[in-house]
RNA sequence: GGGCGUAUAGCUCAGUUGGUUAGAGCGCCACGUUGACAUCGUGGAGGUCACAGAUUCGAGUUCUGUUACGCCCACCA
């Protein structure tokens, strides 16, 4: 790493990043140990999909986890952030037969299972690895030695190890209940797996003829084609209209079964016509009632969805939305259709497919929640975990409250295979973390288990649970974790209940939920949409850093993130920014000692606006603090930002020119000064941009060519820095009459250029001492051939002058008759009135005796202040009115 | 049906416990390359803080209601 060296004009990200992610990678930096002289800090990584490529979304998700990584490091935390990749069945196994099928290899069904999965890890060795790889352009400092994949042995071990706990405890137990089915991944999902849509749909409403031959019940359903699953028609026991047809049975239509007429409060009389078609099998509402009635449940599906041979041979093996219409077309021939009506109604699509789902009777395996989610509220109620944004907490009860039970069987073959044996020949079930040893004719589960049942377990099993590992010891519960809202229930919910269950430790002790990504019109990003940028080429075009700092500066807080590609300009152009201000730096001069303290230096000899800024670069550092420990990383942004922008590059630097041309003693203070500040600015801003920080820090020789800014100290606020307080009001003061003289300038069309002459008269003798120590600053920051500075009133035999009204004083711009006197009046005039309005409104507020009364004390004196101020100015006012007459 | 969020400048958004004349970036207008930076500088225009009430000495900020948009949850045929 080369040392101090004279910096290019621009910033050129790309080497520079590629450089320091080998340097800190091959020198083991992003690597944490247990060590128990420091404190630990630990954060899991959510576990991209061993499939993903990195989006947005990730870029976000990660950089503010490596903001807090790298913050705490700096703070003198022993950090690891265990990273990895999760095995997520359905998703993987349905691209890897994608990719063979495309490659025109046998699929799943040809190569059976065994063949199949090791297909799967084949793929996974190759492309698996895509997103990891990924995430290290973004300069993530993940501990990549400690790196993860939910089907480890390890973790796969703790599956096992959790699953026969909970077996044993009778939690996990196999069952006949009703299910939602995927046609199309053909498996059991879990109920946060369904996706509700609001979709135009057709509420049928169909007849039912009574088998005595004396009418019709209607019944009316948006799903007709179930009806050969029907199995009885209720109506409520107290309608009157149907009272006396209990018992009664019907002629199921395009069947030749009757089903009986039962009384069932489900039927609502308000309905339709009253009477509802009972199908058990395809229904959980009919499922229940079927419960109720012991009625028979008839499933008519094959695992696609298409209907089975107990539709009979004409509907047998017809895709469901085909048989849909082949039923209502036969019945609207028989006359039995009554009405179709249009209806808008929500559907359960699955995620994957994208296709509405089956709800279904089936044998799956289950895990009863409720004791489980007893510690996991009280853990979140007691405040033991906090919720960023906390508003969340409320989404999270009310889940946890209501919590069902789970299905965690897939019958899928990626994934952890349930370490359950059936005897065939006893009916003997056997659970446990290895096969069974007794004799006996055992095959074990065919089904794996949901990807979340590995998940849930990652906080600890990334440790090494079940092992009593020092890992474990040192770093768990984890700090805070961040993710997306979308996954509270499937993930965030779970772990804490995983934590609380096998750990008897919360897993982390903060929650950051993330905001979601559009695009600059508010859509979700999405591949199919084409909305969807990809980072690596944000990142070639832009740099890393500009797009992590843009990222954040632009995320609000606990809302949705409109980005576009040219956003990242801020990013870009802040960067640029920062390199420019060291790049001028060097160009005073070599490096001095005071980068890391002014220890040493005669503070006395401070200028008024040495002293601002050490005391403004303080209140960032103070600010900046506070906001990450707060989570308000969108705040910390937009204060750095600020502070290196305007105070610091428009400000500081610009009125040190004078410093930096005077020579001497005065060079090397400012010299000093301008080091002390830009490798703070640098430490502050090294989380949010890693690459263009660790890098500037070495060109600057504030970091030693073996050392890294990561291990430098974070800022903090001090006192010392803070004594400059006192002088920055007035050095605002002098800024704002800066910025007053060059709108006089500006009003007068004087180019920048051009130099002029200023006459300032000061307010009083302590402004005027003031001002005269300021003459060399304020003459370059106006770019002024002069600035006159007295007590006395402007001259106007010299002619009338263009002035400014500030705390300190009032500006002239004396142009020796050049100035146009009626618009100079009329500006006049208009801040007269302007005054006298706010004096009016003051006064008014200050002889209402109730403001008086109530308003806090500090209240009212400064509202005293303000109205004695106005009052001065006003008074100046009229007298530069008068002046002009 | 229940819950949550959002509404501030042309656009995207700040505005932490209520307290001077409401801010930034982008865009727009004018001027400017005086050797850090045109990925820049200087100045400027632009807002009845969605609407209606209430509380208060004082409301962009608190409360209630309304409207619009968005999200989540819910078995309604």
């Amino acid at each position: 790493m080369s040392e101090y060296y004279q910096l290019p004009k621009a910033y050129i990200p790309a080497d520079t990043e590629a450089k320091w992610y080998a340097w800190w990678e091959n020198n083991h930096l992003f690597h944490g140990k247990p060590n128990p002289d420091k404190p630990a800090y630990s954060i899991v990584i959510p576990p991209p999909n061993v499939t993903g490529i990195l989006h947005l979304g990730h870029i976000l998700n990660n950089t503010l986890q490596d903001i807090l990584i790298r913050h705490h490091k700096m703070m003198g935390y022993e950090v690891s952030w265990f990273p990895g990749t999760d095995h997520a069945g359905i998703a993987t196994e349905s691209k890897v037969e994608k990719t063979l099928r495309q490659k025109g290899e046998p699929g799943r069904d040809e190569l059976g299972r065994e063949k199949f999965i090791e297909k799967v890890w084949e793929w996974r060795k190759q492309y698996g690895g895509t997103i990891i790889r990924q995430l290290r352009k973004l300069g993530t400092a993940c501990d990549w030695e400690r790196e993860r994949f939910t089907m480890d042995e390890g973790l796969s071990h703790a599956v096992r190890k959790v699953f026969v706990e909970l077996y044993n405890k009778g939690y996990i137990y196999r069952g006949q209940r009703m299910i939602n089915w995927c046609p199309v991944s053909r498996t059991a999902l879990s109920d946060e797996e369904v996706i509700y849509k609001e979709v135009d749909g057709k509420f049928y409403h169909i007849k039912y003829p009574l088998v005595d031959g004396s009418g019709f019940l209607e019944v009316a359903t948006t799903r007709p084609e179930t009806m050969f699953g029907d199995t009885a028609v209720a109506v409520h026991p107290t309608d009157e209209r149907y009272k006396h047809l209990i018992g009664k049975m019907v002629k199921l239509p395009l069947t030749d079964r009757e089903i009986p007429i039962i009384a069932d409060e489900h039927a609502d009389p308000e309905k339709g016509s009253g009477c509802v078609k009972i199908t058990p099998a395809h229904d959980p509402n009919d499922f229940a009632v079927g419960q109720r009635h012991n009625l028979a449940m008839i499933n008519i599906m094959n695992a696609d969805a298409s209907l089975n041979d107990k539709a009979g041979a004409e509907f047998a093996g017809m895709d469901r939305f085909a048989a849909r219409e082949k039923v209502v077309a036969e019945l609207d021939k028989l006359g039995l259709l009554t009405k179709i009506e249009p209806i808008r109604h929500a559907v359960g699509f699955s995620e994957r497919g994208d296709v509405p789902i089956e709800t279904l009777i089936s044998r799956q395996w289950f895990c009863n929640m409720k004791e489980l989610a007893k510690p996991a509220i009280a853990a979140v109620r007691e405040g033991k975990i906090k919720f960023y944004p906390e508003r969340w907490a409320k989404t999270y009860f009310h889940w946890m409250e209501n919590i069902q039970d789970w299905c965690i069987s897939r019958q899928i073959w990626w994934g952890h295979r349930i370490p359950a044996w059936y005897n065939d020949d006893t009916g003997e079930v056997y659970v446990g973390m290895e096969p069974p040893t007794a004799p006996g004719n055992w095959r074990q589960e065919e089904d794996v288990l949901d990807t979340w049942f590995s998940s849930w377990l990652w906080p600890f099993s990334v440790m090494g649970w079940p092992e009593k590992t020092e890992e474990l010891k040192y770093f768990y519960p984890t700090a805070d974790l961040v993710t997306g809202p979308d996954i509270i229930f499937f993930w965030v919910a779970r772990m804490i209940m995983a934590g609380c269950e096998f750990m008897k430790e919360i897993p982390f002790r903060n929650v950051y939920f993330t905001s979601i990504i559009r695009d600059e019109i508010g859509r979700k990003l999405s591949k199919s949409l084409g909305n969807s940028p990809d980072p690596l080429d944000v990142i070639d075009e832009y740099g890393a850093d500009a797009l992590r700092f843009s990222i954040i500066y632009i995320a609000p807080v606990g809302m949705d993130i409109r980005y576009s590609n040219e956003r990242c300009e801020l990013g870009r152009n802040f960067a640029n920014k920062l390199w420019n201000v060291c790049r001028f730096r060097q160009m005073q001069g070599g490096p001095t000692e005071y980068y890391k303290s002014l220890d040493g230096l005669d503070k006395s000899a401070l200028t008024a606006d040495e002293q601002w800024i050490i005391a403004k670069v303080n209140d960032v550092v103070g600010s900046v603090n506070t906001s990450l420990k707060e989570f308000r990383f969108h705040t910390a942004a937009h204060d750095i930002y600020d502070l290196v922008w305007s105070n610091v590059c428009d400000w500081f630097v610009e009125a040190e020119k004078v410093q930096f041309r005077a020579g001497g003693e005065a060079k090397e203070r400012a010299l000093a000064v301008v080091d002390y500040i830009l490798f703070k600015v640098l430490r502050l801003l090294h989380p949010f941009m890693p690459f263009i920080t660790e890098e500037l820090a070495h060109a600057m020789g504030y970091v030693a060519e073996d050392a890294s800014i990561m291990n430098a100290e974070y800022p903090q606020y001090n006192e010392a820095d803070a004594e400059g307080e006192k002088i920055v009001a007035d050095v605002d003061n002098k800024f704002a009459m800066v910025t007053a003289g060059r709108a006089l300038r500006s009003g007068c069309n004087i180019g920048d250029n051009k130099k002029v002459k200023f006459y300032i008269r000061a307010v009083n003798e302590e402004k005027l001492a003031f001002l005269n120590s300021q003459a060399d600053s304020l003459k370059t920051l106006l770019n002024a051939s002069e600035v006159e500075i007295s007590l006395a009133d402007y001259d106007r035999s010299q002619g009338a002058a263009p002035s400014a009204l500030s705390n300190l004083g009032t500006i002239y711009l004396p142009l020796a008759g050049l100035i146009d006197v009626e618009a100079e009046k009329v500006k006049l005039e208009k801040q007269r009135v302007d005054y006298e309005k706010w004096i009016k409104s003051s006064e008014a507020k200050l002889s209402n005796e109730r403001f008086l009364a109530k308003a806090p004390e500090q209240v009212v004196a400064d509202a005293k202040a303000h109205l004695a101020e106005l009052k001065e100015k006003l008074a100046r006012v009229n007298e530069l009115i008068d002046s002009l007459s």
